[in-house]
DNA sequence: TTAGAATATGAGTGATTATTCAAAAGTCAG
DNA sequence: CTGACTTTTGAATAATCACTCATATTCTAA
């Protein structure tokens, strides 16, 4: 029992190197998709890039795609959070400021290195036989679905429109580097989607 | 003068042989990419199920990227006469029935092949420094921006932003196979972010 | 029929790159 | 310090693939 919890002491720190690594490679990935997208994307430069060598690399990821999967996962789980944390703050707020704020998260996301988001979205989804990404995306519409029910706004279909719309309007924004008022034309198109979907329910 | 419209009638022949290899290739690009996406997309397996050589391939395109962009253009193309189209029929309808027409249009266009409007979607970014390509995402941005200009309903701002997000609603949704309705939850969308845009200006 | 031009062919070339693995370097308990 | 164990290294391997070009085939005008 001591033994293990003095073994667990001294191979802490090796642990914690490498969760660096990976950490290093998955930015590495990050980096080269940004500047040369899918084509400069491989796996020597990234381990270059992440100054490791290209055997390490293989030690903490199985193949090329379990990076992206990671990158992916990375990413998703930052939205997914923020988003959470964004639904937290709509509390008391009336609906239009209730989605403007969640409108401000998913354009913050997206413009923060939107290169990068438009390659992962499109990834995501050759990759979503794996079992981790598909559970991340999942989450996020889980996520917009229960906001949404809570204020009787919509149901799960409304939620998976709006993510998927939201990710269209904004790479297109973006794209065309047209980002003024981004936000809240964002939110016009969601709240219109919402306002207009009720109405034909009732 | 004769002898130049007997070359003329010679010559057809061989031009309309040309032609059918040059849309042979490209349809064939279009299926590897269905059936396997962009990692099945090599010019030696487009030769084969186009029934070409790879050398003849090359004699009617000058790289690999010049069959995307070709396949880019005629799908943009043919996307850009539905709604030149559609736009014509809608004189005379409500608002509200136009749109739905114009929606109707993307929807059937995306519908068709799912997985190839999203790959060339995606990969149209790349290509468009490559000036056909860009040229013809161009028109269909100009006609909506037209029809909404022509029904004050909006500005191009609004013409791109609507052209965004409907791919994006309609991507996902076709993803999913949550096409129920996808026609209408697309006009709820379009209609809904024209009418809080126009609030917001008036 | 035929020569010369146009077109088609596909084996070959060279470059890239995912992945492996034998050897080197580092770690650490005793 | 030592020797077993873990981790790192990067040259080498094997596969893929865009593109070329010498040769073969087909066409056409006379």
């Amino acid at each position: 029992m001591t033994e293990t919890s003095v073994t667990d002491l001294r191979k802490r720190p090796r642990q914690a190197r490498a969760s660096v690594t990976v950490a290093a490679v998955v930015e590495a990935a990050a980096r080269i998709l940004e500047a040369d997208g899918l084509s400069g994307f491989n796996t020597n430069r990234i381990a270059a890039l992440a100054g490791v060598s290209i055997g390490s690399l293989y030690q903490y990821f199985p193949s090329k795609d379990a990076i992206l999967a990671a990158l992916v996962a990375r990413e998703s789980t930052a939205f997914e959070q923020g988003l959470a944390a964004a639904i937290v703050e709509t509390r008391g707020l009336g609906t239009t400021s209730a989605i403007a704020r969640l409108a401000r998260v998913a354009v913050m996301h997206q413009a923060q290195r939107p290169k990068l988001s438009r390659i992962l979205d499109f990834e995501e989804q050759r990759l979503e036989l794996t079992s981790q990404t598909a559970a991340a995306g999942a989450r996020t519409g889980g996520a917009i679905a229960k906001f949404l029910a809570d204020r009787q706004l919509g149901d799960a279909q409304a939620a998976w429109d709006i993510l998927h719309l939201s990710r269209g309007l904004i790479d297109g924004a973006l794209d065309r580097g047209d980002t003024e008022k981004l936000e809240q034309r964002l939110t016009w198109a969601i709240l219109g989607y919402l306002a207009l979907s009720r109405d034909s329910t009732a």
